[in-house]
DNA sequence: GTCTATAGAACGATAGAC
DNA sequence: GTCTATCGTTCTATAGAC
């Protein structure tokens, strides 16, 4: 039998696949049903493989809980940047560019029972979270892609499209007039929101994001 | 033995006064522990009660976290519309009394440990309460005390204070800018905010609200 | 005497851990 | 697969109010 045949190769000393596969079912569960109602057993279930695996790789179901966040934290910190990236990178027309960063944007992190959807249960759980996990959690999620949205409006207002006086306080206008309100809407994700009406919320949101922080 | 000892009255018909100490009690620990955490006989040692008692009351958990939710975002939005009266009937220096009134008002929302503190349990609870329900506390609550404050933007704009094109929009933006970076930051009042913290964000989005809405 | 409320034990199911 | 703890819920017995 050929090692090519991932299920032959079931015995071996490393099992990434697993521990993958544990990861992404538990973000999915996690994310759809919060960290107290996820049950070791569902999240067994949905990848495969035995409870007992799961304590092997992650110990216990807090380990597990706090691994999968700091990982989908990352992950989707790039999927974000490259939205960024592609809408934002060479401007066409500056408040539809905007408008579908901020419409993909929140798709992204509202999406519901995707597995990097797990943002609102960490928030659900903030007040039991370690702090230095938590911190260590907005590092590599919320904090990065906001440095992120930053760099790009500074390097929009150099191009003179946008007035911009503090990168880190137009980045903060945009995501609260931008997102804020959809995932509030929304309750991060949990109850889906209406295509219209995250447009409606995201149009009006740039407009006055763009009237704060006008061409000069 | 007199009847003004409530423990004399133990057996008597109604007994409001339990119901009122089950609900100030489940409010207090669902706020604190969550919706799945909080145990019934936490609730009940809270409260001062047996068990049972709240079963007579309420039926079961669920219904008690529903009617406690109901209740609390009532009380909470007669509260933030007495701050508003406060600080918007009179205005005397627009800037500061709109920072005051924002500032008041986040502290009450986001206090943490505090009877109607529950809103953070709720939503972080979203996907699991029947849609009417949650429509029910959004009346009562959020959109409640959105209305209210739409109602003194416009009376301000009236006054020649404000431009206000639509004060709903209006209402959003000040929301926006002045409570949900704060209630961001602490995860709804899950980890506390600094006071100079959440003056100094509420500060700066006071100034961006009137550079979207300034005295014509 | 009957009714209601209470306290506390007991039950059954669930779920984390090994 | 098993063990054990926890928790929501129910049952039983006691006591005061009318």
């Amino acid at each position: 039998m050929s090692t090519a045949n991932p299920a032959a190769t079931a015995g071996s000393r490393r099992m990434p696949e697993k521990r993958q596969a544990i990861a992404r079912a538990a973000s999915t569960v996690f994310g759809r049903e919060g960290y107290t109602r996820a049950s070791v057993d569902a999240i067994a279930t949905e990848a495969g493989v035995s409870k007992r695996t799961i304590y092997n790789h992650f110990g216990d179901k807090e380990k597990l809980f706090l691994s999968v966040a700091l990982e989908t934290a990352g992950e989707l910190t790039e999927i974000i940047a490259g939205l960024a990236d592609r809408h934002l990178h060479k401007i066409v027309d500056l408040e539809a560019d905007l408008t579908a960063f901020a419409v993909d944007r929140a798709k992204a992190v509202l999406s519901v029972g995707e597995h990097y959807a797990l943002g609102r249960t960490i928030r659900a759980e903030a007040g039991n979270i370690p702090p230095d996990v938590l911190a260590a959690w907005l590092a590599a999620g919320p904090l990065a892609s906001h440095r992120d949205l930053a760099d790009h409006l500074a390097r929009l207002a150099a191009q003179g499209l946008l007035t911009v006086d503090d990168p880190d306080l137009a980045a903060t206008h945009f995501t609260l007039l931008t997102f804020s309100g959809a995932a509030d809407q929304s309750f991060y994700g949990a109850v889906p929101i209406s295509d219209t009406a995250l447009r409606t919320t995201v149009t009006t949101g740039v407009q006055a994001f763009l009237r704060l922080h006008p061409r000069p």
